[in-house]
DNA sequence: GAAAAATTTTACAGCGCTTTAAATTAGGGG
DNA sequence: CCCCTAATTTAAAGCGCTGTAAAATTTTTC
């Protein structure tokens, strides 16, 4: 149905309807109420096009993800989703392939105006997505940090200081030898996480070997290797922070490859993004971890994004998360030599 | 820039450079190759809702996602995003949180005009969704199959192939008391899944155990909960068939708990979407899979999508994908009693 | 070189909505 | 009961593009 129509059976003008709808105050409230009644009971929606024309607004926000090898989205997704639809703002996803090339997607929506904002995420730390969006005027919030030189919107967690953290508490168990399954090397995340690790062992007087941290997309495999060629070396590591349940899957399941037993052994602390289907609470032995809900933060950074489109500077939307350190069975005092 | 503008510096008029664009026969082929460097030089782009109020057509398809303990949409997206991305069109996802109404999600999408099509997902055997969308007209495409007595377009594995299959093989190496994690009870997939696996014993003479069967979302930890109750039982399994990869991790663990060892005393065949980060092939000991690219399906149900837009009718598309028995270490001959 | 075909242009009517400016109605005060 | 102001409602002008119609121009054909 069309607003033509619409306003027709309430016996009103298509402008009182519209602005009924859009909460325009010059609008009687029974008139308003009336329509908004009418609208549910007959399903009437404004033409989104129609609207997003007339209103210079695309009420839409990009996502354009790189999805390989990731399994972090769908969880920033659901936390996304509810207060977009709760604003009728659209979430218009492009998924990177190869075979795209990513500042032509970005041109593409800024000059189609197909969103009113974009949501990053994974920044490297000069990250040329931000600077693109930057120099193009499309607005953005990024979930993670970068430095541009130029105002940015974020929201990050204190990844420098979990892995700080984690470390320190390995070495409070006496542990020395402590490897690291990081992120893939420039990204913030991982150069942060890699900060905090290596302070805490030099704050120590430990310094950091360079065979102990590798660097990569996280997954099971990865996680095994660098942990069962470790766990064969002579002076293997007795403990592991490992940067996702997925390479903590990996460095598990090494350890008892090599015969040993996660938490006596060998200790392992992972960064858990807390997924529904793999739950560090449930393993045998329970995972001590690092954890932030990313879905938590996915709501957050819908609610930022919001706030930047209704005006609230970029320079001023920055949200650093702490990160909480639960200690569970995986990690234990490091076996006498 | 607009259209407006962009004609003038061509020295075009408006209609030449929009026909140009739209591939419209009568524009000469050098004018027409003018027009395309121009608009890659410049960086025009036509107004995308303007088109779409134009046109008449949305330019978008939706995806409404129920994400909670999901992970198979990653690689998905992942297969649909190129195609889409090719002919231009939106992916517009719709994540859906317990806060939200499915059927009001639907009739906003149609009411409004934001999409073209929707792509569905884990159909039940006699969808609700897939109804609603039928009444409501708006086109769609199921990854999946169900029943509602209307034409659907569809492109669906075989589910009930591949755990008959697979069930088929374990009886062969001698294993006559299998369990099955299956997927949530109701879902087609899971359903077909249950027949297969159910036939495969019938037509052994062995009469399928209740016990011996869990329907449930996909996680680890069902996966463990499940094998590990069932192995301290009396007339425990030998082998098990896991419904996904992640329940296969679950149902690992509960046999090496329980002191087993897979690919000797149990036996286990996993269903396979093809994750990046967690390969069967690399794991110790290899699984067993019946495998089929999810993403692959991502991919095909992209173009399945753009041939129902362009008018092939919904009951011409149906595809049934054949999944792959792939043989690997966890899966052995039964032990002698 | 005239006729026919191909290409481009002008002109404009929408697409369905929002929003500015103008008109109408209602509410008070005298 | 009329006038003035405030509260509501309405008519009409876009938003930027596509697509139809008809005219104008260029190119090709014989």
């Amino acid at each position: 149905m069309l607003l033509k129509e619409f306003a027709h059976k309430l016996g009103l003008s298509q402008t009182t309807v519209s602005r009924g709808l859009n909460d325009y105050p010059e609008v009687n409230p029974a008139t308003r109420q009336r329509i908004r009644e009418a609208a549910a009971a007959l399903g009437y929606r404004p033409h989104a096009s129609a609207r997003r024309l007339a209103t210079g607004q695309a009420g839409a926000v990009g996502l354009v993800l790189d999805l390989e090898g990731e399994v972090h989205m769908n969880e920033f997704l659901l936390g996304l989703g509810h207060d977009m639809a709760e604003h009728g703002l659209d979430i218009l996803v492009s998924p990177m392939s190869p075979l795209l090339d990513e500042v032509s997607v970005y041109r593409r929506l800024a000059a189609s105006k197909r969103v009113d904002a974009v949501i990053l995420h994974s920044p490297t730390l000069n990250d040329a997505t931000a600077r693109l969006l930057t120099d193009i005027g499309l607005p953005f919030v990024l979930h993670g940090r970068t430095d541009i030189g130029a105002p940015v919107a974020w929201l990050d967690i204190d990844n420098e200081g979990a892995a700080r953290r984690a470390t320190q508490h390995l070495l409070d168990l006496g542990h020395t030898r402590i490897a690291i399954v990081n992120g893939r090397a420039g990204y913030t995340f991982a150069e942060h996480r890699g900060k905090g690790y290596r302070d805490a062992l030099l704050a120590r007087g430990i310094r950091p070997e360079k065979r102990f941290t590798t660097h990569g997309r996280f997954s099971d495999e990865i996680g095994f290797r660098f942990a069962q060629s470790l766990l064969e070396q002579p002076g293997a590591p007795t403990a592991f922070i490992a940067g996702s349940m997925m390479s903590a899957l990996g460095v598990f399941r090494a350890i008892r490859a090599a015969g040993l037993t996660l938490g006596r052994e060998v200790s392992m602390i992972a960064h858990d993004d807390v997924f529904p289907f793999l739950n560090a609470d449930q393993m045998v032995p329970s995972l001590s971890t690092t954890r932030s809900s990313i879905r938590a933060a996915g709501a957050r950074v819908a609610a930022l994004t919001l706030q930047l489109l209704a005006g609230r500077k970029a320079d001023d939307i920055h949200e650093l998360w702490p990160v909480e350190l639960v200690l569970r069975e995986s990690t234990g005092p490091a076996p006498a030599q």
